[in-house]
DNA sequence: TTTTATTGATTGACGAGTCAATAAAAAACC
DNA sequence: GGTTTTTTATTGACTCGTCAATCAATAAAA
């Protein structure tokens, strides 16, 4: 049966996998086993081709980082005005693919995984200077404050996908309530 | 050597130290030998005590809350006006016992644990409602939406306790933060 | 015949929870 | 008061699972 160029296949669904398994253990508890066996393969193989547990769990947090980055560069093309970059960053943040509940829980997990694995660490900052860096190149010309208020949209991101992960009654349009509360910050017109 | 009235000892031990070694490998991955050891008995004995791992987790989280509740308590004591209280409760998220890193690390694993224990999600809940009905109180009397604003609040509280657990560079003093993005939301004078 | 794909079986470690045994305090009994 | 019994404290040793990682073996491309 060996058809070759199966790895970049078993890969991406050992990948898949692991996070829908993460998504459903509501934690990094997981088995190679398990997600080998969702992924239709052995355990063997998935340590052949990632080595140990923890490089799965990188090349999902990747894979999500990844997805995210799509996301935002997909909606920033569309919009020029420093408003609308703000709002598209929010908006990606709070994306579809995003804002999916196994993908919530898998990255929510990912962030106490980060406290003892410093790869998941670097992944981490990664995502947290691009967002950063983004945000301020948003607010520039219509904050006083750039990067303080590029911080605290950043916290207020971050404390709606916690409740999001826990399955809170989620606010009706959490983008809209942050760009609320971001509103008074601003300066200029349009 | 057996002294009796031993077991409140022992259990305080027991959730100081499941606290610090949680801290300390930033995952709820800690074994109760380890607990144990560093609480200055054996595992058997903790298990005599809490039955299984989980009942520890439980209790540190307890103790926690607790924490958290006798803050917030002393400080909304010594004031009254609506803003006062306000600004007591942010601040009290972030008081020096909250805001020790070893706890916010633990708060944060216990939030992923909520997740796959029901017990856990249970005291989650708790610590939220308390914290939404005691903002939503504060908030009434000088905002137009108290719930919204509550909920904006709390998830940047959140969102920052995030940060502080993964030992971002902490903005100086985040509750002064939180008041200073919500000030514009408030009304009325004093 | 060398490389790639694939797995069942196995190893080895670790760790939660149990148990039987020891010892000392306290309570009950004479 | 002294003896027996029960309760509380405590642990070392052990059981039993689980699981990550390895390996040897099979098979089909190249």
């Amino acid at each position: 049966m060996p058809k070759i160029g199966m790895e970049p296949i078993r890969r991406e669904a050992l990948v898949t996998a692991a996070i829908a398994e993460i998504g459903a253990a509501g934690s990094l508890d997981v088995t190679v086993s398990a997600i080998s066996k969702r992924a239709g393969m052995s355990s063997a193989l998935a340590h052949h081709y990632f080595g140990n547990k923890d490089q799965i769990f990188l090349a999902a947090m990747r894979h999500i980082l990844a997805g995210f980055a799509v996301e935002v560069r997909s909606r920033l093309s569309l919009v020029e005005a420093p408003r609308d970059r703000l709002k598209a960053l929010v908006e990606a943040s709070f994306a579809q693919s995003c804002f999916d509940p196994e993908v919530i829980s898998a990255w929510l997990n990912f962030y106490v995984k980060a406290h003892s694995s410093p790869d998941a660490m670097r992944l981490l900052r990664l995502y947290q200077r691009r967002l950063r860096s983004n945000l301020i190149h948003a607010l520039r010309p219509i904050a006083r404050e750039p990067a303080a208020l590029a911080d605290a949209i950043a916290a207020l991101i971050d404390g709606l996908y916690i409740r999001a992960a826990l399955g809170a009654p989620i606010s009706r349009d959490p983008a809209a309530t942050i760009l609320a509360f971001t509103a008074p910050h601003l300066e200029d017109d349009q």
